[in-house]
DNA sequence: CGCGTTCTTGACTGCTTTCAAAGATGGTGG
DNA sequence: CCACCATCTTTGAAAGCAGTCAAGAACGCG
């Protein structure tokens, strides 16, 4: 069975470099080797654990199709999704000596990996990790902020504000438009909410034809409104 | 007016050598770096605006005493803290080219900030820098939990045992026991909660003897029942 | 001792959860 | 092609946790 994601247009491979070229002025050698590192891929189903809190942090992963999170389970079954991990994302780049990891990483969806070629080989991917590391922490930061303080409707919002610009980011995202294979149940533990309240929340953000989700589809309705009514700002890391 | 802080027993330049220390294995050489760099001290008063958003990240710098926080603000005047910064803490390492700040950073208190030393000079002290940001970041990834799955009790409770973990890797903690400065009203903030609320859980968990804040002063009664009332693990990022 | 900040209290509102069950959807095999 | 099954979505009623508004008490500082 062929790899084939119906959720991107862009082909798996150039999802990456797409992405990381926004991040970095990458040399036709970068792309090369990111092409090469993408000749091995790892296809893992969804609902797999693909890294494990507590265990040594593997080597460094980029992914190429499917979407990801990081997750936190509590004893009592509660479950909170930390962070979405979505194509074009980078798992595992750590800096610092004999890291294990803080959180466990579960794939939502079928996921596609390759290897992350080593960061000093060139230092346009070092740039680039880097920069996507700022991101990946200014997007949980948010995620804070979100829950925090924003209400049901407002945190779907932003949620979906974020995923737009994110996946724009790797090219597979229109113009107020993407792919978003969440379940209901699934965005509820992203946002804090249980299902039945994130089901309501998207009928009244329908009803008032701001944002709609719908046969694996995000559309956003009416774009200039959303971001006013959660008072968002792109994510912007470096100058 | 000598800078002395009064939620602190160890003088303010041994507070960053015993948390840097912790982390890495630092030489005489690193600790004679960091006294150096100790020397010339910035003395920030409470409620200053440390790091702006949007602006060019700085020159890295730690933090001797007091307390901050990275901080969100919302159009309409709400406020989410998105995360704490206490003594030993260090702002603005980063390693991306032509950073900016993805946040505010707040003085909650005053506080007294002297420079990192640069991290080439040592190996350890990069490596230290590295876990520290790791630290960090697994911190963050705590408070989204916290805020999206937990009730006020037990945010409370999970905060008060993160900070109490985390000044005890500084020396600035007793067993089950240390200064915290902040207000209800700034701990709302922190918690995603308001102030009355954050009034009201804290009457709850003192008549329940597991909590008790007064006089600026966190008492954790019962820490074995604490820890499981929330399922806390202590932070881990390195083997 | 006086003033501003912080803490405390009460009554009421409301957003979100809980619990339960009925409908839709989509993929599978007969 | 359709029945079937698991998964996902939708709906209703009732309860609960946290927010809002307002005012008084306590605290700490100068």
């Amino acid at each position: 069975m062929m790899p084939r994601s119906t959720h991107s247009k862009a082909a798996p491979t150039t999802v990456v470099a797409t992405r990381l070229s926004a991040l970095a002025q990458l040399t036709a050698e970068d792309e090369a080797l990111l092409r090469h590192a993408a000749e091995i891929q790892h296809r893992i189903p969804a609902r797999r654990e693909i890294v494990a809190e507590g265990e040594p942090v593997g080597s460094a992963s980029i992914v190429l199709s499917g979407w990801a999170c990081r997750v936190r389970h509590f004893a009592d079954g509660r479950r909170q999704i930390l962070s979405l991990i979505v194509p074009g994302d980078l798992i595992g780049v750590c800096a610092h000596p004999r890291p294990i990891a803080t959180t466990n990483i579960v794939s939502l969806t079928t996921v596609v990996l390759s290897a992350a070629p080593p960061a000093g080989l060139s230092r346009a991917l070092t740039d680039a990790y880097a920069t996507s590391a700022a991101i990946d922490q200014a997007c949980i930061l948010r995620h804070v902020a979100r829950l925090g303080r924003l209400s049901a409707a407002e945190r779907m919002i932003d949620c979906m504000l974020e995923l737009h610009e994110r996946l724009r980011l790797a090219g597979m995202a229109d113009v107020g438009r993407f792919a978003m294979p969440l379940t209901q149940e699934t965005l509820a533990d992203v946002l804090g909410l249980t299902s039945v309240h994130v089901n309501r929340t998207l009928q009244s953000l329908r009803k008032d034809d701001l944002l709609e989700l719908r046969g694996g589809m995000a559309h956003l309705r009416n774009e200039a409104m959303l971001v006013d009514i959660v008072d968002y700002r792109p994510v912007r890391v470096s100058g």
